[in-house]
DNA sequence: TTGTAGGCGTTATCAA
DNA sequence: TTGATAACGCCTACAA
């Protein structure tokens, strides 16, 4: 546990030296700061982070906050694969990660936690709600943050986010090319501005492809395994000869209530689900999956939210991953 | 974001007194903690954690380390559950968690990272593994830390752990008293300490009951679906009647390749599984599950390591859970 | 290009 | 029971 005190003295400059060559501050001398590097190496020099940042500069610490009960966040690959990501990148890039998982007394205490923590640098919040507290809480206060999914629009943000829209067109056309008549779908939670993009995209799709939507064969499955089990159970007496669910969880329970109607997947009912979670093999040749850059969604959330704190730009930054996704048959 | 100074301004006392008064100082007129207590709550004070790290003090701050690759780390319910369990703790407790999950580069950059992170008042350790580079790393290092799951036993370790010995004798026995005959059993991950134990209770349990163990009976399954599914293939021709999966994931890999065999669960051959995942509940009457109180161990480690903090005990700390599990039967 | 010195918000020691 | 005051390790003007 060496000071910057330390390493100066024996690199024979002052603790300013050192400092500016620890911020890479171009105003340093090449040799020296080759010399005051060897040191700092060779002594496997840290700054210490609490005095960093009580000096005003930064601690290297970023907040995560997946604000979703526990019912669905490990239920969806989405938010697990997103949580490795995140920590996996900022690992990476020398940073570490505070973790807040959804609560219920989120609203009042762990908002609280997160915005008087003057350790953090900054925020990545995965919300799926349309209206947040603590979207927008971090929205009044200064902190940097970045939004993973688009937010209710009234609010400007920096986000990430993937393509609802051309990822459904994928899916539901994918499903009319292989000459499906009745395409049937299962939404996620209501009042979610992901579900209503992925709805809204079903419903132009099979418009634009001159199908009518039949509203029956529309229900919800609240993003769960049960839940794509139970819509479904609604949709069959309709007579569906294809289901896109708007995730494979849902997809799953989907598959398990067809198979228990004695139907065969995907040869009486096509099932297209949303992901490509791993589970998802499991279930090949039944599950076609269009496969969502989760973990890239992740990264450039990390890279994006840095580049902030570093930079402080004055514009809003906003990012949609390109949608050349892959619509990924396992058969 | 008012500080010491200010509230002791308005209380009318000096920084000293303010700082005994958030520390708990016995040391404090009870009049004088009050009217201090009051204008703290009136300002929504918080002290700074680093300034407070800085002068000695902890942060709040504890470390959750988890180094499992991700294949198995969102595929078992047993880690997403610890997670959960201990960073709602934690936030009851009003500290922040650090995450750090399993990599590839895990043994150099990430337990540097850890080691060197002098935000970090503890750190609690999930490791499966017979010799993680981690936690001989912590065990050499002056930071507190507490492990979930015992360590192989030449390095002395807090601990906390379930009693997978009896949970083991509870299961098997359960399947005896139901009349199986030809008990099966799909172990884990070989070489680790929960792999073994289970396995060890499960050949003394059988041999108690004067129960041949028939060693093709026994097959491993790495603790995921995919694995659960393949063992139970290994195992099947040698006509098994009953199976107990030491995890739920591998349980459900059992049933579905049972029922691709035709097989009726539990009528044909009875499953049982291990932690009582959420999932499990999908496949009821067909899975009986044992009870694992994962949510407790979480909370049990983070109590623990918060004594070890404050306190700083000579004495290792260890504990077995209590294993009046339940055997769940969801019929 | 480098060094000096002040201050960031706490806790801890010592006196009062 | 309380109040000064010196650290804690770093960053950042400002001066040289």
């Amino acid at each position: 546990m060496s000071t910057i005190e330390e390493i100066a003295k024996q690199a024979g400059v002052s603790r300013s030296t050192v400092s500016r060559v620890i911020n890479d501050d171009p105003n340093v001398n090449e040799q020296t700061r080759e010399r005051v590097l060897e040191v700092v190496s060779s002594n496997n020099y840290v700054p210490n982070r609490a005095a960093r940042k009580l000096a005003g500069g930064r601690t290297g610490v970023i907040g995560l906050v997946i604000p979703i009960g526990v019912s669905r966040l490990f239920v969806e690959p989405f938010f697990p694969i997103l949580i490795q990501s995140v920590t996996n990148r900022c690992n990476h890039l020398n940073r570490s990660v505070m973790f807040w998982l959804g609560e219920p007394e989120y609203e009042r205490r762990s908002i609280t936690q997160i915005l008087s923590n003057d350790l953090l640098d900054g925020v990545i919040v995965s919300s799926l709600q349309d209206k947040d507290p603590i979207v927008e809480a971090l929205h009044y206060s200064q902190i940097p943050f970045v939004l993973i999914g688009r937010y209710r629009d009234n609010l400007p943000v920096n986000f990430v986010d993937i393509d609802n829209e051309k990822c459904t067109q994928a899916a539901v056309n994918y499903l009319i090319q292989t000459g499906r008549k009745r395409i049937a779908t299962i939404t996620g939670v209501a009042g979610t501005l992901v579900s209503r993009e992925r709805l809204d995209a079903y419903r132009s799709t099979l418009a634009k492809a001159g199908m009518p939507v039949d509203e029956k064969l529309i229900a919800e499955g609240g993003f769960v395994e049960e839940g794509g089990y139970a819509a479904m159970a609604n949709i069959f007496p309709h007579k569906p000869d294809a289901v896109f669910a708007t995730n494979d969880a849902m997809a799953v329970g989907a598959i398990r209530y067809l198979r228990e109607q004695g139907m065969r997947v995907p040869e009486d009912v096509a099932v297209v689900g949303f992901d490509d979670a791993p589970f998802a093999a499991s279930y090949k040749p039944a599950l076609t999956t269009i496969s969502q850059p989760i973990g890239e969604l992740g990264r450039q959330a990390v890279d994006m939210l840095v580049k902030i704190i570093d930079q402080q730009p004055e514009e809003l930054m906003t990012q949609v991953l390109p949608s050349d996704l892959i619509i990924r048959e396992s058969a």
